[in-house]
RNA sequence: UCCCCGGUAGCUCAAUCGGCAGAGCGGGUGGCUGUUAACCACUAGGUUGAUGGUUCGAGUCCGUCCCGGGGAGCCA
């Protein structure tokens, strides 16, 4: 983040402690004339036989590198600097001073150089040219030292702080809820099994799923696909609560919006409807996306640079105007009127096909879309009836070029219509005691709904596939390091 | 899981109708230069994803498998 400060360290020895990068640019007028002491990785070297090597350094703290003068007049350094080779680890202490060349404001002239780590320029896979992003995850522990995922990085973890900051500010309190979870029955897609049988020497290991073999927890468990349910208990005593963790679907699907494992920020507020609800999640994507426009500007101008031009004009523009509001029935009906022909012809009832969603978003409205008001049997148990019956009070919010960034609803709060519900979509109330219980004690409307950070990351940066925006994506046949 | 397109040098890609395996970048060597995607010259670098088949001859055609990408479904 741009106002960040490093923190102080102990002295290992040396005149002074190493300056990040990201602060030295910040505080170039000042430190001009001074040494200084510089950590990173070295991203390219241009030798000047005439006199001087240049050597671009990147310590991970800002997009921009420092540049290095190396006076080869002076042989100690050019011993050391022989190795001094793309992907190198290294410390350089040094003046900084007013650059002559273009390109950069300041440069430091190298008085010495320690070299940590080499990297074998013929066998070191990051060039100096562009690579594929295919490529890139083939490599994914040498990655992050690229623009573009090193730039994704600091903008994920920007944002992270931000959604805690968010909610904090507005009184939610961080709830963690369960990872390992008997709740299997959400309609939010497959789930992992988590087994753990006894494992003894003189025992064969059992099959998964044997019934027989007594597991851990005594019954199945699985990895969360949401933290809803649960949310939703300490909504009902803390009022708004917001939970922000890893996501599991063991779903089959190879795109550039799925991920096996993900994050997801899921705000439950007591005493909410659907209005407010929707209101909190347009405030919640709005304020991200200004945290990147004036926090990430260096990361973000890449990116409108790079991957995705008229980025930063994108993002204003969504700042600017307000979410369309549109129910399903209505979507239904424009899409009709649109004269497009779809592969999947639309009538009410049916759930909408990603063409659909993407016309709403990009042709009709060409801004965020809220949808609300879905049919009632295309959405699981826990979303409120209506009063026509027919539909639950449900959102999804689709921005353009991703799709799908939130969903969430209001929640049945009134015992009979969800005993109703979970009979309707055969939900064992044995199971589901605990919940049918917090309609029984002091139930009250509640709302919330779940945010894919992944997705809103993509948004933010135009990443066009989600196995980028993640340190270490997992899909089906991939789970390295 | 289904549909479509790919897999050729370290990377990004080309190879006409089935007929000698190519380029740029990167690496090495030399030259040049306050350079900055540096530039110029030379040079090394290949089991064409795997496997079986058709053919005088397969990177190219056919079968099977593996891997990658795009789309769909599922959803965030």
């Amino acid at each position: 983040m741009a106002t960040a400060v490093t923190p102080p360290r102990k002295d290992r020895g040396s005149m002074k402690e190493a300056l990040r990068i990201a602060d030295l640019f910040r505080e170039e007028q000042r430190l001009v004339g001074q040494t200084i002491r510089v950590q990173g990785w070295v991203r390219t070297r241009r030798d000047s036989k005439a006199g001087i090597s240049f050597i671009e350094v990147n310590d991970g703290s800002c997009l921009k590198n420092l540049q290095v003068i190396v006076e080869l007049a002076r042989p100690e350094l050019v011993e050391t600097l022989r190795s001094v080779t793309t992907g190198a680890g290294i410390q350089v202490e040094g003046v900084l001073q007013a650059s002559p060349g273009k390109g950069q404001s300041v440069e430091m002239h190298a008085a010495s150089i320690r070299l940590f780590g080499g990297a074998d320029p013929a066998t070191y896979p990051l060039q100096k040219k562009r690579h594929s992003f295919e490529f890139l995850r083939q490599i994914g522990h040498l990655r992050p030292r690229t623009n573009t995922l090193g730039a994704v990085a600091r903008v994920r973890s920007r944002l992270s702080f931000a959604v805690h900051q968010f909610f904090q500010e507005r009184g939610f309190f961080y709830l963690h809820t369960p990872i390992i979870t008997s709740s299997d029955c959400e309609g939010a897609g497959e789930v992992f099994r988590v087994t753990t049988p006894p494992s003894r020497d003189d025992v064969a290991a059992p099959e998964a799923g044997d019934a027989n073999v007594p597991d851990f927890f005594g019954k199945p468990a699985y990895l969360t696909v949401s933290g809803q349910l649960q949310a939703e208990i300490y909504a009902l005593a803390l009022g708004r609560v917001y939970t922000f963790g890893p996501t599991f679907r063991a779903e089959n699907s190879n795109t550039s919006r799925h991920l096996a494992e993900f994050w997801m920020v899921e705000p439950e507020m007591a005493f909410c409807d659907l209005q407010e609800d929707l209101e909190v999640a347009q405030a919640l994507i709005k304020n991200l996306l200004q945290v990147v426009l004036t926090d990430c500007n260096e990361d973000l101008e890449f990116f409108s640079r790079f991957i995705e031009p008229g980025l930063r004009e994108n993002l204003e523009r969504t700042l600017q105007t307000p979410f369309e509001t549109v129910t399903y029935t209505e979507a239904v009906e424009q899409l009709k009127k649109a004269g497009e022909t779809f592969a999947f012809p639309v009538k009410w009832g049916m759930d909408l096909q990603a063409e659909h969603e993407r016309f709403l978003t990009e042709k009709i409205f060409e801004k965020p879309v809220a949808l609300v008001h879905f049919p009632r049997h295309l959405k699981p148990f826990y979303m409120r009836v209506n009063d026509d019956e027919k539909t639950v009070a449900a959102m999804d919010i689709l921005v353009p070029g991703i799709g799908e960034i939130i969903g969430g609803s209001q929640r049945e709060e009134r015992l009979d219509m969800l005993l109703q519900q979970m009979e309707l979509k055969g939900i064992s109330t044995e199971d589901y005691r605990w919940y049918v219980e917090l309609r029984e004690f002091g139930s009250v409307p509640h709302a919330g709904f779940g945010l894919g950070l992944e997705r809103l990351i993509q948004f933010a940066t135009g990443l066009p596939n989600i196995r980028e925006v993640i340190p270490f994506p997992r899909t089906p046949g991939h789970a390295y390091f």
